[in-house]
DNA sequence: AATCCGTGGAA
DNA sequence: TTTCCAAGGAT
């Protein structure tokens, strides 16, 4: 289907609303868009761009973070989270290195075998970094496409073969025309069809809304479970990171220990760091970033 | 398929 | 203060 009413209002609501955001820019690099993908799963905007600007400057190419090591990468992350995602796209930066001579590939299914890299981060840098074609499927996108044409308040906990279906017969015919609608539509759900508090006085398809028109009723899914968070592993986790971060070198057990009190917690969550190549020990007390 | 994996701002 | 959640991926 190639044309729907959802597309001109959107389009043009882009275009006069879009950020300025570096990974937009004309001159924004493959590998500026995908350094700026990993870092923005699960993960603010305003929080990644400042990283990012540093993480370009300092490895404008996938052959400069790759000769780096991994450590350097987790460091230079800094407290953006999920820090296994700084040594994926590490790990994306020797394989394009080794499997496509230090160029971003383009085609779909090599972004998808890079580390780090899945089914939303594949179609979005095709996309946005090559022009592409492609239902590009973040929890933005899930939300306005159903609310505006599912009728209901958010999509569910994953996503669905009818979502994805639904995706694809929005999908403009030209490759630049999808490519433009993919980032459209994302950033509508990014500044007015938010979670919470939707700005449907500002939304360009308020009108044609399946949601709004049924009322705008509350969200009446499967419960959505929120992640607990005192005194979990990853807290613990966290707590370590930050000790061997924030050190210039390595650190001594005593300054682990002083991060998390529990000890069988906190033997358990190194251990698991060590597993994931996140730190190392370095002598028979010390530990280290990798 | 359900769980795990960080962080910090905003409501 | 507590809760929610922000451009997901890997297992």
């Amino acid at each position: 289907m190639p044309e729907s009413p959802l597309h001109a209002p959107i389009l043009s609501w882009y275009a006069a609303h879009q950020r300025d955001l570096p990974w937009r820019r004309p001159d924004a690099s493959p590998w500026s868009v995908l350094v700026s993908e990993l870092m923005l799963q699960q993960t603010p905007v305003a929080r990644v761009l400042p990283v990012h600007e540093a993480w370009l400057e300092r490895w404008p190419t996938p052959a400069a973070l790759a000769a780096e090591t991994t450590g350097e990468a987790v460091r230079m992350w800094g407290r953006l989270g999920y820090p296994r995602r700084a040594l994926r796209l590490h790990a994306a930066a020797v394989a394009i290195l080794e499997r496509h001579g230090g160029s971003v590939p383009e085609d779909h299914a090599d972004l998808l075998a890079l580390p780090g890299v899945g089914e939303y981060t594949a179609a979005a840098v095709a996309s946005f970094a090559f022009g592409q074609r492609h239902a590009v499927m973040d929890t933005n996108v899930r939300r306005v496409l159903a609310r505006a044409v599912t009728g209901v308040a958010l999509p569910g906990p994953s996503v669905t073969a009818a979502e994805r279906r639904l995706a694809v017969s929005l999908l403009p015919d030209a490759d630049d025309v999808a490519a433009t609608w993919a980032v459209a539509v994302m950033e509508l759900g990014a500044l007015v069809c938010t979670a919470t508090s939707p700005a449907c006085g500002e939304c360009p398809v308020r009108d044609r809304c399946a949601w709004v028109a049924a009322g705008a009723p509350a969200y009446d899914g499967p419960a959505r479970r929120t992640q607990a968070w005192d005194g979990t592993d990853r807290q613990c986790r966290g707590r370590l990171m930050a000790v061997l971060r924030e050190s210039s070198g390595p650190v001594h057990v005593s300054s682990l220990e002083a991060a998390w009190p529990g000890t069988e917690q906190r033997e358990r969550c190194l251990a698991g760091l060590l597993v994931d190549g996140l730190a190392v020990r370095v002598g028979p007390e010390t530990y280290a970033l990798p």
